[in-house]
DNA sequence: ACTGTTCCCGTTGACGCCCATATAGCCCCA
DNA sequence: TGGGGCTATATGGGCGTCAACGGGAACAGT
């Protein structure tokens, strides 16, 4: 499966290195990144990291802007200028620089969280809180909903 | 038959493996899954598990939404994060990883149960007590009372 | 020269592969 | 029809492989 899925926690060592899951490593590869790119979530201490197709996805939303706003122009300044590539040693490691660390908060562990087409590096406590939320966002829009929807309902 | 029916209690054992019950592994190959998909129930402590068709459903309902909405992004979250891949072994068992203890509480017994186009993993005694509750409200249902009534625990 | 980065190696623990055993259900055959 | 053996399933365990991780040494930039 060439999707980024699950998640795990991984411990930052002395020299500030890191192990990217493997599941997360052969996805990668898969896909064909040569780099990944990292790009700081606007509202939300976390990075999305993926392929140079992550920029695709952000240019489209910045798209959807009047080009004359402000607005646009702080999302292309904050997409193109605040992105960083992180790179692979040889063991599947990455370093956690200053860059990763002040936007998410990260010191000692890294939770490595799975999304589809590109996954996301937290510092876990921070993880577990906004999970938590997503959560309970999901639950009250199930219970706003009219039961017997088709795609996306459970069976219950 | 090609559905998931009936339930099973087995045990894991001192490397945390636990056999998926025969019947389910015939229906999952009689499908052609390669491999499964776990993911967690929003409100209730199991685990849905099924092919990849199920992954596909719950993305093509996130493909309903505004991409750039806190809703997609809260059900991306779910989906991808709050999912993960099961691997058979040669012997048909998977192995209880953290991921499912720590949504289930299984510890030392799985109880499998089939739902059809996919199926569940409990932890045998919440599964009961979940169980005589669904009974209990099916029953004021045929009675005409309204369901969640104050008799009703919660889900523990 | 110093500091941070990259390469490479060793250790440890988890997991997959393989084989063994026990038990229960089934079939075959006398 | 009763007994014996065969088979399939659940379960246990040995062992090799690989991922995560720690650390020494080479290397590069300042």
């Amino acid at each position: 499966m060439n999707r980024f899925l699950s998640s795990a926690v991984n411990r930052i060592d002395a020299k500030g290195r890191v192990s990217v899951p493997a599941h997360f490593r052969s996805v990668v590869q898969s896909r064909g990144y040569a780099e990944l790119y990292a790009i700081r979530q606007l509202d939300i201490p976390a990075l999305d990291v993926g392929g140079l197709d992550l920029l695709d996805r952000y240019e489209a939303r910045i798209g959807l802007e009047d080009p004359f706003m402000q607005t646009a122009d702080d999302m292309s300044f904050f997409v193109h200028g605040d992105g960083a590539f992180l790179k692979f040693d040889q063991d599947g490691r990455i370093s956690v620089t200053d860059f990763i660390r002040e936007h998410t908060g990260i010191t000692t562990e890294v939770a490595f969280v799975g999304r589809g087409d590109f996954f996301q590096m937290w510092e876990p406590s921070k993880l577990a809180a906004y999970g938590a939320q997503a959560r309970a966002r999901l639950l009250r829009l199930r219970q706003g909903m009219k039961p017997g929807g088709e795609t996306g309902e459970q069976p219950e």
